[in-house]
RNA sequence: GCCUCGGUAGCAUAGCGGCAAUGCAGCUGACUUGUAAUCAGCAGAUCGUGGGUUCGAAUCCCACCCGAGGCUCCA
């Protein structure tokens, strides 16, 4: 997102709140019933929130537009003026949402006018309203104010703004491009997932998405063979005694599915960490045993509210790629530093590069002591610092059993997807009384980190999808070949040409159709099918190939043999980027 | 869960009180093709579900289900 801002950001965002200003100031122009709630810039663009009868149409934002491109052109200087607190509460008096922000406020208060248009603000602001050259209102949407569900929802609107045109062109052309990109409709498209009326929130994965999601799994499994991971499978539905235990019960109930088998309670899985606690505990285990990891690909439910579910994004049932690591204290620091490497590894055979990190404190709801909270973030803290990554500190906003360390990867469209999070916890081996034998003879507590690296697999699916529009790298493409026989003459050299490819482990097809040569192109150019074999007489007499790649280059004549050893190796060495020119 | 918008053939859309339409995909036939759409024909829809208003409902009203974009929450 941060390509939109050319130089200055701080300029950016003093133009975007000036904006909101402005927008704020031609709804009450219009709708002088409405009560404003706040309107700061945003990450990118900016909003104003409002209290009105009946909500905002998109006519409504159309005329919002004319009034507002009216205002600009008055060129009002934005002037900034201290006031007492009893002078405030005069200047808002019909203003409940402001006056509640004035109550509360310490210290000097400050106000800011542009034209007749007065706004509690800290500033800063642009000099006059003509700075701002381009700008469109994008949407309306409720937001609740002060961001709590318990109070009084308010219509929000979302605009852009921009020092010149150009700029709100290229940026209204990226949100198109994004649309373009929404791994729904691709999914649709290319026929990799589907949801049915019959299972909200349970995306069904259609043949050729199976292939995606087998060849993910299978490189996951491979690395983490490596890292001497151990995988298991636990089941899904557990007793509740099980939750109770946990914590779960007390912290997590919320979110989860119940049952009852022969009158006996059940809970559906939420998490895989008890499931593979009763693993660590079936005997006694010594510390040369240690690090214990246990991976599992978990299929877990969740009870998310019906207004979050959202394609392959956030999900009722999903799988994590799931690992426990039972460590003493001493091995913690090195076992998160190995996470952290094997997490970049993965990332980058996907093509990610880059990602932020973010650490999450303790949270209100949460369990054990502030000492154990207090060395499980510094050991996260400190495989950070290790390795030379920077962070973010998002306070308050650890799992309830202890702090993580969350990854966020940037796709090619600059958006950042949640995925990797490695938690540390001392708790519940605590709760479950885990130990292990030491040197000493003596019973010792381990420590556990809970680590997912795609995060859900669901997830990391629609993330790819976005990431290469569909395009993706040959190595996951359901169908890596497509075979195009100019007419049904070569068809049988087509055949042959299939069997040999898929001899030797290929992913092909051919398409036999009547077509046009075109046509045949055109339909596997719209199924982004990496590569195509032109095949007509001219190659079934030389018995060559022509390879037309998808992005268009053109290879005539080619030995079959020189084909499939440079696509062999493509796919062994999992190439992100060569075939998405 | 809350707010807004939406649900019409396999897909994408139009129609918004008076015979359900168009493109792509599908099927049949002709064409036998040299790098992003050959031509012609055919078939395909109880217009999300249930109820109501009306002589008449895809269209208006109510309820529910599902989806999209947000808020809150989150892998």
């Amino acid at each position: 997102m941060s390509s939109f801002i050319k130089g200055d950001a701080e300029y950016y965002k003093k133009l975007w709140h000036s904006a909101s200003h402005v927008l704020a100031d031609a709804v009450k122009e219009l709708f002088p019933e409405a009560k404003l709630g706040i309107g700061p810039a945003a990450k990118i663009g900016f909003y104003y929130d409002f209290d009105v009868k009946r909500p905002f149409t998109e006519d409504d934002l159309r005329k919002i537009e004319v009034k507002m491109k009216e205002i600009i052109s008055r060129n009002l200087k934005f002037e900034k003026e201290e006031v007492k607190k009893s002078e405030a509460k005069r200047l808002f008096k019909d203003e409940p949402y402001k006056l509640e922000l004035i109550e509360e406020i310490e210290g000097q208060l400050t106000i800011y006018k542009h034209g007749k248009f007065v706004d509690l603000c800290k500033g800063p602001h642009i000099e006059s309203t003509s700075e701002i050259k381009a700008f469109k209102l994008l949407r309306v949407a409720g937001a609740y104010w002060r961001g709590s569900e318990k109070n009084q929802m308010l219509q929000r609107i979302y605009g852009i703004a921009f020092p010149s045109i150009d700029e709100l062109n290229a940026y209204l052309k990226h949100v198109e491009e994004v649309g373009e990109r929404n791994h729904i409709t691709i999914g649709k498209e290319l026929e990799i997932f589907s949801q049915h009326e019959e299972a909200p929130g349970f995306p069904f994965f259609l043949p050729k998405g199976t292939i995606i999601w087998d060849e993910i799994i299978s490189f996951w499994k491979d690395l983490h063979r490596k890292e001497n991971y151990n995988f298991v499978m636990t089941p899904i539905i557990l007793s509740k005694s099980l939750w109770v235990m946990s914590g779960h019960w007390d912290h997590y109930r919320k979110n989860m599915y119940f049952t009852e088998i022969d009158d006996r309670s059940f809970a559906v899985k939420p998490m895989n960490c008890p499931g593979h606690i009763l693993i660590y505990k079936e005997k006694r285990r010594s510390y040369k045993e240690l690090p214990i990891k246990f991976a599992e690909l978990g299929i877990v439910h969740r009870h998310e509210r019906s207004g979050v579910l959202h394609g392959l994004f956030r999900v009722r049932k999903f799988t994590q790629d799931d690992a426990h690591i039972f460590c003493t204290e001493e091995q913690l620091k090195e076992e998160i530093k190995k996470i952290i490497l094997l997490t970049k590894k993965i990332y980058s055979a996907f093509g990610f590069s880059d990602y932020e990190i973010e650490l999450s404190t303790r949270p209100e709801n949460s369990m054990g002591s502030e000492e154990q909270w207090a060395q499980a973030t510094n050991s996260l803290k400190d495989a950070l610092r290790d390795l030379g990554l920077s962070y973010k500190i998002r306070e308050g906003e650890g799992a309830f059993y202890g702090p993580k360390i969350d990854f966020h990867i940037k796709d090619s469209l600059e958006r950042e997807w949640q995925c990797a999070t490695i938690q540390v916890d001392f708790s519940m081996p605590e709760k479950f009384g885990l130990f292990y034998i030491g040197a000493d003879d003596k019973k010792h507590r381990p420590v556990m980190i809970h680590r997912a690296i795609l995060g859900s697999i669901e997830r990391f699916m629609g993330v790819l999808i976005e990431h290469y529009a569909g395009a993706l790298p040959t190595w996951l493409s359901p169908v890596q070949v497509r075979v195009i026989p100019i007419s049904d003459k070569n068809n049988n050299y087509a055949k042959k040409i299939v069997d040999l490819l898929k001899g030797q482990g290929i992913r092909a097809n051919a398409d036999y159709g009547k077509e046009t040569l075109s046509k045949k192109i055109l339909s596997a150019q719209l199924e982004k099918i990496p590569y195509m074999l032109i095949l007509g007489d001219l190659e079934e007499k030389n018995s060559t190939v022509t390879l037309r790649s998808r992005s268009g280059a053109i290879k005539k004549n080619l030995l079959f043999d020189d084909f499939t050893n440079s696509l062999k190796n493509e796919i062994r060495e999992r190439c992100p980027d060569l075939s998405i020119k």
